[in-house]
DNA sequence: CACGCTTATATTTTT
DNA sequence: TATAAGCGTG
C-alpha cells in the first residue's frame, strides 16, 4: 500500500518480519510514516488488530499513526491498543486489578495529587510545624518520582539530584513510606504506580504470560525518552522463548526527558538487551532544507556518545537561519510579530508557524504583544488548567463520588464551606469514616448522619451535602449531569474564595464540555488525568477550518511536530540551557538536544532571537535589568558560520507609540467590535 | 480554629 | 506571578 512512497530503508523496516527491531529515526526522516505503514503492513498480513500494542508519548502521537493506517484503508485499525505507556497501563490494570491485590475501581493520582497526599503526611508527622525548613511537597514528589523510575536508592537521588536536602533525607524516607501505605488504603495510584503495577503483572508468573500473550506485536514510538522501568514492562511482555515481536523507533539525539528519569541507555543497548535485534537507519531528512539542517547538525555535532548517523538532505537552496539580537524583550515580541505576519503575507498561514521557548512563562509578553495586535494564537505546553484551584474543586467533587476513600479529595471538598478549615474537614473525615474500608460508607454517611460542624458552617456544609446527594440521583448519572449539579453548588463558593470569578465558572463549563464526551465517571477522570488537554483549544473543541492561528509551544511539548516557520524565542545562556540545568555534563547535553529538537521543526524558514536586556520583574516598574549573551550552543564558529546574524533594530519603541494610539489602535478597536 | 492580611520565595521541561 | 508560610484578630 504505502511501498511507492516508501525509500528503501523505511520499507525494510515497515516489511520487517518477525523478532526485535530497532528504527533509529533522526529528525524529520518520516518515522510516523515508516510505523504508520508498518502497522498497515501488519493487518495486511492478517496480524488481528486487537493484538497489535502502540504505545506512544501522547494520545495525540497514537492518534495520529492510527488515522494514517484507517485512511490507507484499515478501518478496522481503531481497534488497535494506542496510547501512552500510562494510558495502556490504567486500562490493562482495571482488567487484572484483583490478581494484584487492587480495587478495580482506583482512582489516578496525578502529580499534584500525589504532592497533596505527602503534604496530609508532612503535616501529620510533624515536619510542617519545624523551624527548619523542609522540603515543599513539589520537590517531595519529583524526588519520588526520580527514586521509582530510574529505580534508584533514595539516598543515591538525593545525594546527586537533591543535595540541599540530604539533612531531611530520614524525614523524606518516613513520607514517602507513609505515601505508599495511605495510596493502597485510598485505593489510589499515582503515575509510577501505574508503571509499577504493569511490570508486576507481566513479571508474575501466575498473570505474566497471559497478558504478554495478548499481543503478537508491541510497537514503541519515542523510545529514547522512556525510562527503566518502562524498558523492564517491554521484556516482561516479550519473554524470552517467545516470539519477540517488538519494534522500537528514537532518536538519541532528541532525547529530551532524563528529568524524568528517561535515559538513552534503553535505546543504546536495546540489541544486547533483545538479541537478534535487526537494526534499521533513517538518514534521509524530508522536512527540512539544507541551510536548517546544517545548522541542526552543527549545534548537535558537539555531543558526544550517540548512534552514529549523519543526516541528509535533497532539500537544497533555502534561505540562511538567521539570529537576530533584540534590545530587549519587547523588542523580541516585535521581531517575531513582524516575522509571522511576513511570512503570513508570502502565504504561510499562522497554523504553519510555530514559536517556540524553553519554559512556559518564556512566550508572556510575547502573549501580550500578540493579543495587542490581534493575532490569535494556541499555547501548547504547561499544565495550566488543571492545575487551576476552581478546577480541582470542580474533579474534586467527583472523585469523592467515584472513590470514596480518596482522601485527598475529601480534603478538598470538605474546605469548600465557609467556616471549614483544615482541622475541621479533619474531623469531619475522621468521623465519616474516609480511612475505613468499607464500601461508600464516607458518602452514605455524611449525607445521612448528623455530623458536627463549626458554628456558621453548618448552612455551607448542607449546601455541599444536597449537591453531593444530588450527583447520587438516578437521573444524574453522566459526568457531564454531576458537575453541571457541581457547578451551580460551587459557583457562589467560587465567588466567595477567589477573584475573577466569572472566568473560573467558564472553566467550569468547558470541563462540563470535556466531559459530555464521557459516558462514565470513573473514565472522564481517569483520561482527564492521564490525558490532560495540552492546549486551551483542546477544551474548545476543534476550532473550525478557516481558523487560522498561530502556535506557541514549550519545544517539550513540540516533539515530534513540525511548521513551515518556526522561530525559537529566549536564545540566551540562561534559557537555552536554563539555568537550572548547567549543574552536570549530562544535564548541559540534554539542554544542546533540546534546542536542537527545536531547530529540526523547521521546514523552510527559521528564525532565532534573543533579548540582549531583560528586566528581573520582581515589581511592575522595577528598572533592575540584566544583560543577556547568546546561548553557547550557538556561539561558536562552526555554528555561527551557518547563521545570519543580525543587529538590533535601532529603536522600535517609536513605531509602537504610532502604533498604539494611530490607525493600528483604532482599527483594532474596530475589529473588537465587529467580533 | 478560621480567615484576612502581610511578607517571603521560588519560577523548567510532563506522563 | 502566584502561592505558600507567618501573624494578628475574632
Amino acid at each position: 500500500m504505502f511501498d511507492d512512497q516508501l525509500n528503501p530503508e523505511q520499507r525494510l523496516a515497515a516489511t520487517h518480519g518477525e523478532g526485535p527491531l530497532l528504527i533509529v529515526a533522526g529528525a524529520g526522516t518520516g518515522k510516523t510514516t515508516t510505523l504508520a505503514a508498518r502497522v498497515t503492513t501488519l493487518l495486511e498480513r492478517g496480524v488481528r488488530p486487537e493484538r497489535v500494542l502502540l504505545l506512544t508519548f501522547s494520545r495525540r502521537a497514537a492518534r495520529e499513526m492510527l488515522d494514517r493506517a484507517e485512511r490507507a484503508g484499515h478501518r478496522e485499525a481503531g481497534r488497535i491498543w494506542g496510547g501512552t505507556f500510562h494510558a495502556v497501563a490504567n486500562r490493562l490494570l482495571r482488567v487484572h486489578a484483583q490478581a494484584l491485590g487492587l480495587s478495580p475501581g482506583f482512582t489516578v493520582l496525578d502529580q499534584a495529587d500525589g504532592a497533596d497526599v505527602m503534604n496530609l503526611l508532612r503535616d501529620e508527622l510533624g515536619y510542617a510545624a519545624r523551624t527548619k525548613r523542609f522540603p515543599r511537597k513539589e520537590t517531595l514528589a519529583q524526588i519520588h518520582s526520580r527514586v521509582v523510575n530510574a529505580g534508584e536508592k533514595l539516598d543515591t537521588v538525593v545525594e546527586r539530584h537533591y543535595p540541599w536536602c540530604t539533612d531531611e533525607v530520614e524525614g523524606i524516607r518516613e513520607i514517602f513510606r507513609g505515601y505508599t501505605a495511605r495510596k493502597r488504603e485510598q485505593h489510589t495510584l499515582d503515575y509510577d504506580d501505574l508503571l509499577l503495577f504493569w511490570k508486576a503483572l507481566a513479571s508474575a508468573p501466575a498473570t505474566g504470560p497471559h497478558v504478554a500473550a495478548m499481543f503478537d506485536h508491541i510497537l514503541v514510538d519515542e523510545y529514547q525518552d522512556t525510562n527503566a522501568v518502562q524498558a523492564d514492562i517491554l521484556e516482561a511482555m516479550r519473554p524470552e522463548g517467545t516470539p519477540r515481536n517488538l519494534t522500537v523507533v528514537g532518536d538519541d539525539a532528541q532525547a529530551i526527558y532524563g528529568f524524568r528519569a528517561a535515559t538513552v541507555h534503553n535505546i543504546l543497548a536495546f540489541p544486547e538487551r533483545f538479541p537478534g535485534t535487526t537494526i534499521v537507519k533513517l538518514e534521509r531528512n524530508y522536512r527540512s532544507t539544507a541551510p536548517i539542517l546544517d545548522l541542526s547538525n552543527a549545534v548537535i555535532a558537539a555531543s558526544a556518545q550517540r548512534h552514529e548517523k549523519s543526516l541528509w538532505t535533497e532539500r537544497t537552496g533555502g534561505v540562511t537561519p538567521t539570529l537576530q539580537a533584540c534590545l530587549d524583550e519587547a523588542g523580541q515580541a516585535d521581531a517575531i510579530c513582524r516575522s509571522v505576519l511576513g511570512a503570513r503575507e508570502r502565504g504561510t498561514p499562522l497554523k504553519h508557524q510555530a514559536v517556540l521557548f524553553r519554559a512556559a512563562h518564556h512566550s508572556d509578553v510575547l502573549e501580550v504583544e500578540l493579543l495587542r495586535r490581534n493575532i490569535p494564537f494556541v499555547k501548547f505546553g504547561g499544565l495550566k488548567f488543571l492545575e487551576a484551584a476552581h478546577v480541582k474543586d470542580a474533579l474534586a467533587m467527583l472523585r469523592v463520588l467515584e472513590n470514596p476513600h480518596d482522601e485527598v479529595a475529601w480534603f478538598r471538598v470538605l474546605q469548600l464551606p465557609e467556616g471549614m478549615g483544615p482541622a475541621s474537614a479533619r474531623a469531619v473525615m475522621e468521623r465519616i469514616g474516609v480511612r475505613r474500608d468499607d464500601d461508600l460508607s464516607p458518602v452514605v454517611n455524611l449525607l445521612d448522619h448528623p455530623i458536627e460542624v463549626p458554628k456558621g458552617s453548618g448552612e455551607g456544609v448542607q449546601a455541599l451535602r444536597s449537591a453531593l446527594a444530588g450527583c447520587l440521583d438516578e437521573e444524574v448519572t453522566t459526568p457531564a449531569a454531576q458537575l453541571e449539579r457541581v457547578r451551580t453548588y460551587l459557583e457562589p463558593v467560587i465567588a466567595r474564595k477567589y477573584a475573577s470569578a466569572v472566568a473560573r465558572i467558564a472553566d467550569l463549563d468547558q470541563l462540563a464540555l470535556v466531559a459530555r464526551g464521557y459516558e462514565r465517571r470513573g473514565r472522564f477522570l481517569a483520561e482527564l488525568t492521564l490525558d490532560p488537554p495540552a492546549a486551551s483549544t483542546d477544551l474548545a473543541g476543534p476550532p473550525s477550518l478557516d481558523e487560522d492561528y498561530l502556535i506557541l509551544s514549550t519545544i517539550h511539548s513540540a516533539k515530534g511536530l513540525e511548521w513551515d516557520a518556526v522561530s525559537v524565542i529566549h536564545a540566551t545562556d540562561g534559557c537555552i540551557p536554563s539555568d537550572m540545568a548547567t549543574g552536570d555534563e549530562d544535564e548541559l547535553e540534554e539542554e544542546r538536544r533540546l534546542l536542537y529538537v527545536a531547530l529540526t521543526r523547521a521546514r523552510d524558514e527559521l528564525l532565532l532571537t534573543y533579548p540582549q536586556r531583560y528586566y528581573k520583574r520582581q515589581k511592575p516598574r522595577d528598572d533592575v535589568h540584566m544583560y543577556a549573551v547568546v546561548s553557547r550552543f550557538l556561539d561558536t564558529a562552526d555554528v555561527r558560520a551557518h547563521l545570519d546574524e543580525r543587529a538590533p533594530a535601532i529603536d522600535v519603541r517609536e513605531d509602537d507609540v504610532a502604533a498604539a494610539t494611530g490607525t493600528a489602535s483604532v482599527d483594532g478597536y474596530l475589529a473588537d467590535l465587529f467580533g
